[in-house]
DNA sequence: CTTGTGTGAGACATCAATGTCTCACATGGG
DNA sequence: CCCATGTGAGACATTGATGTCTCACACAAG
């Protein structure tokens, strides 16, 4: 194998691998190693050749999570429109990336260290800033805070992925329950 | 000391390890058993007496949780007056509780074993109800289902709890965050 | 004071997951 | 064919948490 095959082999399997690891560890964050490999159809070794331990592999993890949230914020394109259609499409965009981040949101691992990934904050910005357009605008209410409505959202994210899996919740339902919910909330609107 | 006054004292000591137990947990879930001993004040050994192991003590932590909930909802009369004030005064009465909630919302290996506590489902039951109450009174809206609703209030509730840990969201903004999101959502209502 | 009881401290074995290593094997390129 | 490279399987030591045990001590009741 040359040495150029070598490096998109190793790409391909590496993010393969990450992908499968995603799938599996949103079921059980506990998932060994072991289970780990089993899932992505490798040996525990070749395992240990792309990710040099759990720790680097929910980095990995990490890494993805943050890259796709912010690839569906590109392609929900925040600022254009009315803001409660951009926070729809981005639910829509977000939808494929929900169970890694559920993953990830329950990973406290990530949190509790007083340095986290920055790339997070990125996203904290910019979804804020979503919100903030809204209520600029008039569209949003100002009594719930940017940061809050965020917080809100990745939440609803997460439980609406696990519900998902327990088939508590349709998976076509997703964007419609969890934009619906952020944007009306639960009490009906007036006819007009 | 008495045979009476010894079963007295294991059963204040045992609430006191709980809750200790709970707090701590709730900001660090791994933390190990010599941790919550310490945090509770107590050595390992005595920690082992009260629960035998931490699977056990994850349990009764369990069992604490449901019955909180349980109890803040029997406080909240769900049953009486517009089903949104009842959302309302329901949110107010669990938050001593969002923290705990927050932790065993997290605590995986609580979900993926084919027997789960029947308590939840009694839970999910009655804050269902609730929701439906608000349906046919034509409160609510009806393209969100019950099983939704309850499922989001769970998310948003160890949202806020999180969020409040980290001094994101005020504590005594907790009730009003939550509710007023899941009831009225983000969208800025017409003035009438 | 004597006794019973709960506790703290620590030693110890156990256990599961992890990290590291070796070696044989398959495969693709030369 | 021959060689290099990546892989799978497994052995092995390590590590951290856990469960168990013993023993001395504090303390309250008698």
């Amino acid at each position: 194998m040359s040495h150029m095959g070598y490096f998109c082999l190793m790409a391909l399997d590496r993010d393969h691998v990450l992908r499968s690891a995603a799938a599996l560890l949103t079921r059980r964050s506990t998932a060994t190693m072991d289970e780990v490999a089993k899932a992505a159809g490798i040996s525990r070794a070749t395992l240990h050749r792309h990710f040099a331990g759990r720790d680097a592999l929910v980095r990995a993890l990490e890494q993805l999570g943050i890259a796709e949230c912010e690839a569906a914020l590109d392609r929900a394109r925040p600022e254009e429109g009315p803001a409660a259609e951009a926070v729809r499409r981005l639910v829509r965009e977000i939808q494929p990336a929900a169970g890694l981040l559920a993953f990830l949101y329950g990973e406290n691992q990530l949190w509790e260290g007083d340095r986290q990934h920055e790339g997070w904050q990125r996203l904290d910005t910019r979804i804020g800033a979503l919100f903030q357009r809204g209520q600029r605008d008039g569209a949003f209410r100002i009594d719930l805070s940017p940061v809050w409505l965020t917080e809100a959202l990745y939440g609803l994210i997460a439980s609406c992925a696990w519900a998902t899996l327990d088939g508590r919740v349709a998976s076509r339902d997703f964007p419609t329950m969890i934009a619906e919910l952020l944007l009306g909330g639960a009490l009906r609107r007036e006819e007009p």
